[in-house]
RNA sequence: GGGGGCGUAGCUCAGUUGGUUAGAGCGCCGGCCUGUCACGCCGGAGGCCGCGGGUUCGAGUCCCGUCGCUCCCGCCA
């Protein structure tokens, strides 16, 4: 018989009636009779009941076990009488008699349970994650995130791709986070950084002639966190594809989003590809957002004409004053009744908003202040652009639409839930393209990338030559799915003359774009072929498939949202003997020096 | 860098307009129990009420400061 198990926890059936076995693994749960003790015993594949009486030699040692002791059980599988089955447990129609016993490792009292789905502190849970690991939740959230990885790097190795692992001690690049620095020894004053993508890596690896690369590839930013944001690291499915067009990376990508959702969707509905295409302009109008959540079926419209010389004098006020203010829309089916209008109008006020004004529709009319000053002509107009009825409403923005768009999005995401108009159980997919090339720095008044700078700008050299430059689109595109951003991407720049241009635009010299993207540069100038790409984010696509809205759920060993490692102790002081030779001397304000 | 929330037993939490000795469940320790599966029953230990200051006859409770955790804004193309 195997020293450790012949079994594991999880497999034992009626079959295996009166057969000897052997199991091995962590005392879950414990019920002591007196003169009988049950051990639930625990291994990463189940749990399986274990039964010993007072008659047994071992009685007194296996009632002294704590929870979370591992032990070796071996003894004889046992059919359990009818009455003492246990539905809830595969295991449950048999129960392995314990003959001999043997201790592992013994456990201390734990510091919260391991068997409680209950919910510990974020501490606690990082300082003894090894404990919080073994518990249901997230022990299976790390095994759906390493089955997802697996899947994908399947789908794309089928697809014709090829993973290839790049630099992670690398030079700065521009990509706009705050780098991670690594000192070097050897090159007094120098450092190394950490990637923040492999981006110029991946564009090389085109030049170089691979034609189609992908990697499971860690990303490192030294960037604040967030409940969904990983602070220090986080990996993505990094691709990039050689004489390709936007529509042959949407071709490739989509069955390998589409397929692996529909994989792990366990009965949640996934949009089938192609996905929906919804320009940049157009998602910033009918969702006031790049990231539109198409769960909600509400859809936002320009009411500006309606409201211009109306009576209701606030916004026909600000329409005239401002060429760039607009009016928009918010249709409310369901919403009408004044209760729920007066509640988002006070939570519009809680938001830091002057109010939220709407029109709700009753007796075959509009009701309320708007209606009131707007009259009935242009309310009934409204009424029937938005094919609004009896019980429904329609709430309204009004200012510049770049300032207002976060708490119109908030708005209509809130419409949609307090409503019930957004599904649930589904997943949304689509693509936003056509991001403009640049925007305006409200502060310096600057022309800057609004993404990528090494995005194909759309017309090519041309239109950067004679185009206003806040006209400009990029190839450039997301992946959205439920309102969650889950990749950027792009057909790349690959010629030396647009960068140049591109980059002139945005204030830099060919000077400096030459000494900061040099090795690019200078790889454009031997023969690239034409290449995009994206990079889905994995911790994303594993928060949404687990459902939960906190990355420390789907990552095994996190890092708490100050970017320590409590279990690890890290980051931490380093001994003088290697600052020396690091060439390093810190310049530590006392109050704040680092941990002894 | 800024804002919100939280901080009471090992864990989850309750604690009344400020008023006797700060409670419960789980866990831990001891006792009882031969069919439980969140086993049950009895008993016990365990508290710098985050920390510091203030108001008050009296502070877990009110005020100020501070620290920690968390969520958001900034930031992250």
């Amino acid at each position: 018989m195997h020293e450790y198990r012949t079994h594991t926890c999880g497999v034992l059936r009626l079959a295996d009636a009166g057969k000897p076995a052997r199991l091995s693994g962590w005392v879950h749960r414990k019920r002591d009779h007196g003169q009988l003790l049950f051990i639930d015993l625990r291994d990463h594949y189940g749990v399986t009941q274990c039964v010993i009486d007072v008659s047994s030699a071992l009685f007194a040692t296996a009632d002294a076990l704590r929870l979370e002791s591992v032990v070796t059980l071996t003894g004889t599988v046992v059919a359990r009488s009818d009455d003492t089955v246990n539905p809830n447990l595969p295991t449950g129609e048999v129960e392995l008699t314990i003959a001999e016993l043997a201790v592992q490792s013994t456990a201390d009292p734990l510091p919260f349970p391991v068997n409680s789905d209950a919910e510990y502190p974020e501490e606690m849970r990082l300082a003894y994650r090894y404990l919080d690991l073994r518990r249901d939740g997230v022990h299976a959230h790390i095994m759906l995130r390493s089955k997802v990885i697996a899947s994908i790097r399947q789908r794309m190795i089928a697809q014709g791709f090829t993973e290839f692992q790049t630099p992670i001690l690398t030079a700065d690049s521009p990509e706009g986070a705050r780098p991670y620095y690594v000192p070097s020894r050897l090159h007094p004053g120098q450092f190394y950084a950490l990637p923040q993508a492999p981006q110029q890596f991946k564009q090389l690896l085109m030049v170089a002639g691979f034609d189609r690369y992908f990697q499971i590839a860690p990303c490192f930013r030294d960037e604040a966190s967030r409940a969904d944001r990983s602070p220090g690291e986080f990996y993505q499915l990094d691709l990039e594809m050689s004489f390709v067009t936007q529509d042959d990376v949407f071709a490739a990508v989509e069955p390998v989003m589409a397929g692996v959702f529909e994989e792990f969707a366990d009965g949640r509905a996934v949009s089938p590809a192609p996905f929906r295409r919804i320009a940049y302009a157009d998602a910033m109008l009918g969702y006031a957002s790049d990231k539109p959540d198409l769960r909600n079926p509400i859809v936002i419209r320009d009411a500006t004409e309606t409201f211009r010389g109306s009576g209701f004098r606030i916004f026909a006020g600000m329409i005239d004053g401002d060429a760039n203010v607009r009016v928009r829309a918010i249709p409310a089916p369901g919403g009408g009744s004044r209760a729920f209008c007066d509640r988002m109008n006070s939570w519009a006020q809680e938001e830091g908003q002057p109010g939220l004004g709407y029109i709700f529709f009753r007796d075959g009319e509009g009701a309320g202040p708007v209606a009131r000053n707007l009259g009935p002509e242009r309310t009934e107009a409204l009424r029937q652009e938005f094919g609004l009825k009896d019980g429904d409403a329609v709430f309204f923005v009004a200012g510049v639409p770049k300032i207002f768009a976060q708490f119109a999005s908030a708005a209509r995401l809130r419409i949609g839930n307090e409503l019930n108009l957004t599904a649930k159980g589904r997943f949304e997919f689509c693509w936003i393209t056509d991001f403009p090339m640049y925007e305006i720095d409200e502060e310096t008044g600057r022309i800057e990338f609004s993404h990528n700078p090494f995005s194909m700008p759309q017309g090519g050299l041309e239109a950067l030559e004679t185009q206003d430059p806040l006209t400009i689109n990029a190839y450039q595109y997301d992946i959205v799915c439920n309102g969650i951003e889950l990749s950027s991407g792009a057909i790349r720049n690959h010629r030396p003359d647009i960068m140049y241009k591109a980059f002139e635009i945005a204030g830099y010299s060919a000077a400096e774009v030459e000494a900061r993207f040099g090795g690019m540069l200078s790889a454009f100038k031997f023969g690239a072929p034409p290449h995009g790409g994206s990079a889905p984010g994995i911790d994303r696509i594993v928060m949404l498939l687990a459902d939960t809205p906190n990355i420390r759920e789907i990552v095994a060993f996190p890092l708490n949202q100050q970017a320590q490692d409590l279990l690890m102790q890290a980051p931490a002081a380093i001994p003088d003997e290697r600052l020396r030779e690091l060439h390093i001397r810190l310049a530590v304000p006392p109050a704040r020096g680092p941990r002894a």
